[in-house]
DNA sequence: CATAGAGTTTGATCTGGGTCAAGGTTGTTG
DNA sequence: CAACAACCTTGACCCAGATCAAACTCTATG
């Protein structure tokens, strides 16, 4: 699984930092780029974009991270989605998004016209084949995250989170290493579609098995690996097929 | 939501059928893909590929419909994706499919040898602009089905489902017109992220309130339509966002 | 047209996780 | 450093949907 924390090897040379557009550092790109950007910035919690809001500018994120969510009427809401550096904001074809974009952090975006950038999709090659690449990722992500939100109970639900976090930080994962939650509880509620009751009680039902051990509310450790991925519900071997 | 039923205009000169590659039905291309490809069927029920089985192929439908499946080891089973004619098996730079095929009807598909198929990709600019707008489609499609999936009630699953299947049918949607549903109560359990004990009763209990009307099991009506999108749970106007 | 078997319905009961409510921590601001 | 506001934990209770079980209804097949 890799939603959340895909390999984001950032082209240096390129002031906007992006694999889908730079992967190769064509200089007459980059000058087309370069007349084409602007950059914006969001606080923590602000909103960035609304469902349905036309979409002016294609936008990148350059650093920090945004959730896409929906809410349902009576205020249930489902996070479908997280954008982290290197993400679009918005895909060439569509008018409007179909989810809220919210700033988990402070987030740095940097904008293309919306037009433009269609044309310098269709014009260059690499870069859709680039976006396309990125969407499959996400949509095999996403479409492992949809096990998890049909099938899997809270106590697996609560594992895979984990793991993931876990996985982001460090590969190979091994024990007594220290990580930080990146979340609030009500954040990771709406990630898994729990509430965030349960998820404070099954934090607190692992630690109490001596699986995790935190230190403060964001900061843990794992004591037993072997358990964490045994709760996840996941084949043994937790096999990732790309 | 166009989860399952796309527009799929395929291209009638085209003998694959397949909008991604024929897009414009270059000659050239054709002649190409003319000379790879071949031809394979499956039984209705019969699985067409398991996760983690070696992609030797790329392949499109070409007739009926499969399903995308996860099953974890204690048999409980998510459905996370249709595939209806156009619809590939495998994509570009992967090796190996993430999810079990199975198929729902029988099946037809058009087979190319990957590595080729991949070249294709890389040297035919439109072919990769398609596939890009397929994943990015696929992609909003699944992440609808996470709101569903996380958030939504029994009643708000079934009435989505319904209004899903009825809109494949017919846009616009209008009552008393004769439907039938594609699967069964099981399949549509785990599609749902339900108990095909908990499909039935909520089908009864739609059938009972006014909304629905049966003829046989698979055969229905739709009675009242203004409570049937009250039910799904989703914005009054209904609306989809492309 | 009898029979089998898959698919479905319905009932009875159980339970995981939601809801409501009360405190407890942590960290921030004047 | 007091006091407030987020954020988090824990308890008590409840209910939607799961589970277990039985019977019913198609459709297919010999």
């Amino acid at each position: 699984m890799n939603f959340v924390f895909n390999e984001r090897d950032g082209c240096s040379k390129c002031p906007i930092r992006h694999r889908a557009v730079c992967a190769r550092c064509d200089e007459d790109e980059l000058a087309i780029l370069e007349g084409m950007k602007s950059y914006r910035t969001f606080e923590q919690g602000e909103t960035i974009i609304w469902r349905g809001d036309d979409l002016h500018h294609i936008s990148s994120v350059v650093a920090g991270s945004a959730s896409l969510s929906r809410t349902l009427e009576d205020g249930r809401t489902q996070v479908v989605g997280l954008l982290l550096p290197s993400d679009f904001i918005g895909s060439p074809g569509r008018k409007a998004v179909e989810f809220d974009v919210t700033a988990i952090t402070d987030v740095t975006l940097c904008r293309f016209e919306r037009k433009a950038f269609e044309r310098l999709v269709s014009d260059v090659p690499h870069i859709s084949q680039r976006v396309m690449e990125m969407a499959l990722d996400e949509l095999s992500a996403a479409r492992e995250w949809m096990v998890l939100l049909g099938r899997k109970t809270a106590r697996e639900k609560i594992a895979t989170f984990i793991e993931m976090v876990v996985r982001r930080d460090t590969a190979p994962i091994h024990q007594d290493q220290h990580h930080t939650l990146p979340f609030t509880r009500e954040e990771i509620a709406n990630f898994l579609g729990l509430t965030l009751e349960t998820v404070s009680r099954q934090l607190s039902l692992l630690k109490k098995d001596g699986v995790l051990a935190f230190v403060g509310r964001r900061e843990f450790t794992i004591l037993d690996l072997a358990a964490l991925r045994d709760a996840t519900g996941d084949d043994a071997d937790g096999s990732v097929i790309v």
